[in-house]
DNA sequence: AAGTGGTCTAGACCACAAA
DNA sequence: TTGTGGTCTAGACCACTTG
């Protein structure tokens, strides 16, 4: 059992355990000291690719409850959240940029139940459109506390989403997927029928201090898809 | 600069040098052997709390190249992908299930261009209905290798999603999420209007030789919202 | 050629939770 | 109480990649 050289390699080798049935569903493996003895390795390797496994949701593991093989799995998706115009030129095309929007206007109770502020309040609201090779690619309809984001900074040339990344890029955050209805200026800018079905990505962004900076919705253009390495 | 007891203590150090711009963006930090000197920590403890930090998207880093601050950094968002009985229990609902359909079809050519299988197969198409608390909360809609999914295996009582986590859970898939107008039929098992906005989670799933065994759509009932820990 | 991150090792102590 | 994972350390060697 011996001869496994690193710890990717012991984790294909556990991971081959679980799939074989060798280690039983809902059922607990040895601990690492037996396997470290098994495999010839050192304890911390046998660690590192346990602790990797059950970042995957492949295992669970407790202290002095040692390490069990799920009997119903969790796998983890990841996504990467990237800047719309990185995320554009990644697919190979050409990125365009329009603002629609830019005013100021009473918080939705929605966007303000969502962020935890006084409904009312006036924000900043932004509309803007991105293109890929011309074509309509996603709408961003944001909401920006004014103290954030000052009346002097302008969303003409670059876009809220890349300034906010650039200047407050570093905040707690949380991401939603959605599917909406087109409403009529929405399809407009698209270039879609009314009503046709948008896949949404919401956002709300927050400060170290946990008040709200900002909400956003992509709406993005019929045929989107979003994927993940599973 | 000393005084930093743990891994996660070295990050929480690391992070704040980023968000106050002590590390610019674009600009190189510091390599492992002197941030241990400097937090009077062993190198391996830095190395973990950076290696974290470039998983979720903080730092780039490259042998012999050194560690950087992204200019625009890649965020990355987790969903967990449980079962469709958890994930409604979870919410706190009550879990239902009622088989619509299953027959042997042709299989069509979108499923089959996305497994890399000969159009037009005979698969084993299931049709099922997932329920909370007695409403309607998502179709699934499956196509099944017939081979992978003898058709002595019956999906009345419990279904294929379930099925196929527990026989064959740990397998290599893709995630997708998208956005679909609700067909008739659709709508009726989900009471909705026909063209309503559905949230779509596509998942295809392959054996460890590479072989499609299954293509699933949950559509989602209007509202579905999908949430993530940014 | 050389600098930097990637990883392994052996031993140690700690923290948590189960028995 | 005690077993198990969580983590730290100091040193070492390796692998990639940049200059």
């Amino acid at each position: 059992m011996a001869g496994v050289r690193g710890w990717q390699e012991v984790r294909e080798a556990a991971l081959a355990r679980i799939r074989s049935g060798d280690w039983p569903a809902g059922g607990r493996i040895p601990d690492e000291a037996d396997l470290a003895r098994d495999w010839g390795c050192a304890r911390a390797t046998v660690n590192r690719a346990l602790r990797e496994l059950a970042a995957e949701g492949w295992l669970e593991r407790r202290r002095k409850g040692g390490t069990r093989v799920p009997a119903l799995p969790v796998r983890r998706a990841v996504f990467g959240i990237a800047i719309i115009r990185q995320e554009v030129e990644a697919r190979g095309g050409a990125y365009g940029y329009r603002l629609l929007a830019d005013a100021t206007a009473p918080l939705p109770g929605a966007v303000a139940a969502a962020l935890d502020v006084a409904p009312g309040a006036p924000w900043r609201h932004v509309v803007a459109l991105h293109l890929a090779d011309g074509a309509p690619y996603c709408v961003e309809d944001r909401w920006l506390d004014p103290a954030a984001a000052p009346a002097a900074v302008l969303f003409e040339a670059q876009s809220a989403n890349e300034w906010l990344v650039r200047t407050l890029a570093y905040a707690r955050g949380s991401f939603a997927f959605a599917a909406v209805a087109a409403d009529a200026a929405t399809a407009a800018h698209l270039a879609c029928a009314p009503g046709a079905a948008l896949l949404a990505l919401e956002r709300a962004t927050f400060a170290a201090d946990g008040r709200a900076i900002t909400q956003v919705r992509l709406l993005h253009a019929p045929g989107h898809r979003v994927e993940a390495a599973g």
